[in-house]
DNA sequence: AGCAATATGACAAAGAGTTTACACAACCTG
DNA sequence: CAGGTTGTGTAAACTCTTTGTCATATTGCT
């Protein structure tokens, strides 16, 4: 098993040593860095295979950091997944904008991180590639975060077009209100399951004007559906 | 529903308690052991299906018992949350490198530790593998709860499904009444034997427009089976 | 025919999902 | 930095389906 060579860049040494525990454990093997200029040093060392950036640095920020990476030649090809406290869609933005190919909202289970870390790798690429999602008349572009119906753009929330857009990418099949929330509000979220029923009935009410809401359906005792199909 | 057990171990009884209560309402079956040995009694005894322990423990500390957990085949599988008074990073770290799936700090709101207990018990099991079971042109996918005959999609009732999904994955064999009530309503459950007969009953009425009502036989003193011969 | 085993239709309680309302926090913005 | 706007999650009221049972009709067997 050639492991593959992580660095990690974050200041705050507590978080840094659990991250490195935890993909130790995962088999990777880890270099840690506190900030851009020490990540300097050690990328002149060896190239990773993977950085892992925190969003908040000290002195030169996460984002403008990946950025430089994402430019220079000898790293750029480097995929980098970054850390970001902030659960804001605008983040996760700028987050992919500057290079990121993916990225973790802490507070973040060991498991979690480590799981997207194998799929940043396995695919080599970035995963970021801007999607036109479509059903009958419904078109959801990724790129721009935007929905609409027949040329008609429609008003929706954050967390229902999280909620579309992870529909949209899984027709045909039902997913219980449980799995929704590991899926589409993330598996270190600590709500209620009932307030999927809320989101649905949001996003249902978004749809509806244009008369797309049957598509998502309910499924007793089961959960929810998106399907084009009656 | 068949409501989860939970084993606490805790050594401080108010709170033991409060926790208990919490849960309970919460819709848990509780388990209560002060300490390590008599955690181990309760285990012998039953497998819980999630495990809260203290971080602080008389004898075997909480953190050393749960790397004992995690080691044993028996009990490996079981997630645990720690409950832990302090708040500090290393801390979390430590318990999360001793095999803990999550943890709790005190004081915790009890909303709270539900949730997080929801939570960890979810990611638990693997997902149920996909399958389309056939039969003629009766066809039933499990990924998308839906049952068709030829591309047409026809309606039916979540106990009905259920029924159907179990005689389609065992067909050409008889199950008595007593049979089907344990195994596709589910053990331990209370409930006349006739009424296998109105949902078998619901079953081919949903069939019947189809024509495919056939499938379902009469064993006259045996049960039912499912069959594609005549 | 006579008896026992099924089939069926109706019904009321329980249950699951839908909606509305509301509190709160994060965010604009003048 | 007030004052409004959004976006979220929770709770509670409300709707509509599902479900278990009964009573009654049918069917199958000897």
């Amino acid at each position: 098993m050639n492991s593959k060579r992580i660095l990690i860049i974050e200041d705050e040494q507590p978080i840094r040593e659990m991250i490195c525990f935890a993909l130790e454990n995962a088999g990777f093997e880890i270099q840690e860095a506190a900030d851009a200029r020490q990540a300097q040093v050690m990328i002149a060392e060896a190239l990773p295979d993977l950085i892992l950036l925190d969003w908040m640095l000290p002195g030169l920020s996460g984002i403008d950091y990946a950025r430089r990476l994402k430019k220079e030649d000898l790293t750029k090809e480097i995929p980098i997944i970054m850390l970001t406290a902030r659960t804001q869609e605008e983040d996760k933005v700028q987050g992919l904008e500057s290079g990121a190919d993916d990225y973790v909202t802490k507070p973040f289970s060991p498991r979690e991180l480590a799981a997207r870390i194998k799929a940043v790798l396995r695919r080599g690429g970035p995963p970021a590639e801007d999607e036109i999602l479509k059903a009958n008349e419904l078109l959801l572009d990724t790129a721009s975060h935007r929905v609409s119906v027949a040329e008609r753009l429609l008003e929706i929330g954050p967390t229902e077009y999280r909620l579309l857009e992870f529909f949209m990418s899984h027709p045909e099949r039902v997913y219980s209100r449980g799995q929704l929330l590991d899926r589409v509000w993330g598996s270190n979220v600590y709500v209620e399951e009932r307030t999927v029923d809320v989101h649905i009935r949001r996003l249902r009410k978004a749809l509806e004007p244009h008369g797309h809401d049957a598509l998502i359906q309910t499924v007793r005792g089961a959960g929810y559906r998106f399907s084009t199909r009656v």
